[in-house]
DNA sequence: ACCGGTAACGTTACCGGTAACATTCCAAAT
DNA sequence: ATTTGGAATGTTACCGGTAACGTTACCGGT
């Protein structure tokens, strides 16, 4: 009956040394005589010894575990900047502990869960949201922001450039000879909401074309969201032959109502989307869109956090991630038949 | 300046009695006087006081972490049975640290980081793959397989039932009338591949037609797929009326290639998928699927482990979790205008 | 007044590592 | 031969909790 894990004191016993010196071989100190180590190896070998990870973050002070927080964790969005995040992470010896806070309360008892029982040596925070959510996070406690948060000076964060991506979305349908531009946003206390709507007014200020409020419509990222816009629009008869819908979801929900009211994608409307989703290349039409790489956010958004713990002083360069225009079928040149 | 964290010391100090009975009030228990007690829970709440979580695991032998390993982060299946973990887990005060392994290597590795570093007290696999991967896992170790790993009486698990979900897809179909109903498979190593199969051989055989061998075409869960073996089906001129889609995503790359070939779904073919990701009903046509409550899955993955461990004398009872039929718009009866 | 029992609290050791400092050993320098 | 200094190793304390056991104080029963 093998009983517990052994310890450095076992392995210390069976190697004939001072538990110090086993701690020394496994830290790979150098003032080991070569013999000395072997004799350890063995008797960790033997014993199949691994040290605790647990005693090891009592003694030194760190868990080597990061947090990351979602609004959810199957979000498509959400899933991939977590993957990126453990991919890196794991590579650098740390591992992540992932959960969901959707609204602020949970969002502040998980803080004090993570932060104030000391389980976490740094958080990743994806927040979609413009809120106050960073007043949570204790002083100096190292933090990434995955989104935008220039509000606060402290906190780092990694975002999409989603203000050029929304310029170079509409861009493409002024430069298919589209005028009237219907734009789709998302939850419009999402950052990226504000950003992407900002870069729609900028390319068409750009064309000269007079931005016309009731083109600017409301929508939560959801399909349903789309469709209702669009099918508002048209029974309004709001004028426009081109959508800017600021997610794929979105867009496919608009690309249906077109059809339900029997118009045709690309022929009768462009329709682009934005996100790059990977179902994108499979809607009919096979979906114009932006592509952002999310993976890699989630990369970066990790290396800059693990940085911040192991070099404090080094001050985080916060910034933006490129990205670019995915043209699939989903967009034409603008024609009149309609 | 405030240095480090306050410790269960110095609230003892603060409120004038032994560390011991501070962490008597921390811990409920009942032998402390109620004067007592308020006095120390004065002290807790001055110098904002919380017990350190691996001080904690240190002195109990307990991490009150958990671990899910999937393939991938992203796949919305699996994203969702971490979500669902992750809520249950939280609600009995347990964390999860949620990493990725494809290969049974990587999964080797992460087993050893996890388990042989001590950093768990106990593991959700999740596994689509058959193969040997529950021999990396220490043996008594607390572990959950989501998916159907029967091979190995001593680690349990949670599935769906597949094999009656693909019956059930099948039934659907021959009760619309189809006879020559086309399956487009999974990954072949995949558990679930072969239990939806089984299922669409049970279907047809209770329907006493028989089974061809050449409607049963392999797939790798990617759209691509789908649209490839349809492509080929209809180059090949195989005769079918129905295809039945091991996965939401083939179904749409099913659809997709029927209608480039010029074909209308369900009017001239039926499809119905599997999964029912939630934007099934965006398709066009709106996806007649096969819905899983995934979200519960892990839920009762996560219940079953934390009781695992919290009672390792009783006995975890394995066991399938029920589906139902979505019906929606790419399926309809059968009729001969092809 | 004395005893026994228990509630309330304190003391000490322990979990398994690391850090700081002390000691031993051995080779080169005097 | 003795000194010296750094490499190699050992000793002890410490991280911040919990567990086990010891000590009071106070109660009712005889």
């Amino acid at each position: 009956m093998k009983e517990s894990y052994p310890t450095i004191r076992d392995v210390a016993r069976l190697a004939g040394v001072s538990h110090q010196t086993v701690s020394r071989v496994i830290n790979n100190n150098e003032n080991v005589k070569p013999e000395t180590r072997k004799k350890v190896e063995f008797a960790i070998k033997r014993l199949d010894y691994r040290p605790s990870a647990i005693a090891r973050s009592m003694a030194r002070g760190k868990t080597r575990t990061l947090a990351c927080i979602a609004p959810n964790l199957t979000d498509y969005t959400f899933a991939s900047i977590i993957e990126g995040a453990e991919q890196e992470a794991r590579n650098k010896g740390y591992f992540i502990l992932s959960s969901s806070a959707d609204d602020a309360d949970s969002f502040a008892d998980l803080i004090i869960e993570l932060v104030g029982y000391r389980r976490i040596d740094g958080l990743i925070v994806i927040n979609p949201y413009v809120d106050k959510r960073y007043e949570y996070i204790p002083d100096n406690f190292p933090t990434i922001f995955v989104g935008d948060d220039s509000n606060n000076k402290d906190i780092g964060w990694v975002a999409l450039d989603d203000e050029t991506a929304g310029k170079l979305a509409v861009h493409h349908l002024i430069s298919l000879g589209h005028r009237e531009i219907l734009c789709i946003k998302g939850i419009e206390t999402d950052a990226c909401t504000q950003d992407r709507t900002k870069g729609y007014c900028e390319a068409l200020e750009e064309a000269q074309i007079q931005c016309d409020e009731r083109l600017i419509m409301a929508g939560d990222w959801t399909a349903t969201s789309g469709y209702q816009d669009i099918k508002k629009a048209l029974e309004e008869k709001i004028p426009f032959s081109a959508v800017f819908a600021q997610n794929d979801r979105m867009a496919i929900g608009a690309i249906r109502a077109l059809r339900d009211s029997g118009y045709h994608v690309p022929d009768d409307y462009s329709v682009i989307g934005f996100d790059d989703m990977p179902l994108a290349s499979y809607f009919d039409p096979p979906l114009t869109t932006i592509h952002q790489d999310i993976n890699r956010i989630g990369q970066e958004a990790a290396l800059m956090l693990i940085t911040k713990i192991d070099q404090p002083e080094q001050k985080t360069i916060s910034h933006r991630v490129p990205v670019h225009l995915i043209e699939r079928k989903s967009t034409a040149p603008f024609n009149d038949r309609r």
